[in-house]
DNA sequence: TCAATAATAGTAATCGTTACTATTATTAAA
DNA sequence: TTTAATAATAGTAACGATTACTATTATTGA
């Protein structure tokens, strides 16, 4: 049984606010402004929540801490080799990937990521 | 100025005779039975130097450890969401992909990464 | 054969994340 | 309303994966 708790709905609100994909601890720094005793451990417990319960999405980079977004419509994320910057791209479907590659695998393929990778226009620039 | 060391010809020869995509430290126990005293360490360097050098592909499936992978040839992977498991599939180009989300985005798009996630026939077949 | 230095083994430290526990907050029912 | 059950919390400890450090060893070009 799921109870409201402020601090969870301080989170969410906190991360459909902005749209820098930021780690656990950006967040907890910032939800730390208004609810100045929550812990760590709290964020990271409702980001599993949220995620689980798909009303944020969850971003490995594979370059240090995950990142989250709250934003949850379909769409890509390009990612910066230099920065780590990551960054909403249009979405390109999976649908016929899926479809495609279903037939010659002995299982269930669910869903499929698509991320591009590369260099930013600040890191381009030199700096 | 790059030298010769006989751990990370084994380890990149360890990596080449399998198909697993092993964790480094399931290299590292592998790895041991020829060079015993080989260090975890070094295990971790070479990874990352011979990803660099692009002889081994480095995989993130947003489960526990990164992976390698010895076979350099394009490919996806699929990664069971229950056991982890992951195998390679059948390559499906991002070329195509990569031409047109670069039109739209203010960056460089050097190269992108298609992974597939479900569940493993083994896990479908209830283990 | 030697000198320069890259690579190593072994260990400590770091980072991101999860687990634990006593306390607090929420909620459904009396 | 009060109350009782229990979900969620804060704070902290523990954990797993990875990186950093350092004295020693191995490789290599001269």
């Amino acid at each position: 049984m799921v109870k409201y708790s402020r601090q969870r709905e301080g989170i969410l609100r906190n991360l459909q606010s902005r749209r820098d994909h930021p780690t656990a601890d950006m967040i907890y720094d910032s939800v730390r402004k208004e609810y100045p005793n929550i812990s760590l451990g709290t964020v990271y417990r409702n980001l599993t929540f949220l995620t689980e319960t798909g009303q944020i999405l969850k971003i490995s980079t594979q370059m240090g801490a995950d990142r989250y977004d709250g934003f949850i419509k379909p769409h890509n994320h390009f990612i910066c080799r230099e920065c780590g910057m990551v960054e909403d791209m249009e979405y390109i479907s999976c649908d016929e990937m899926i479809l495609q590659a279903s037939g010659l695998f002995p299982g269930l393929i669910e869903d499929c990521e698509l991320q591009f990778f590369g260099k930013c226009k600040n890191c381009l620039s030199g700096q």
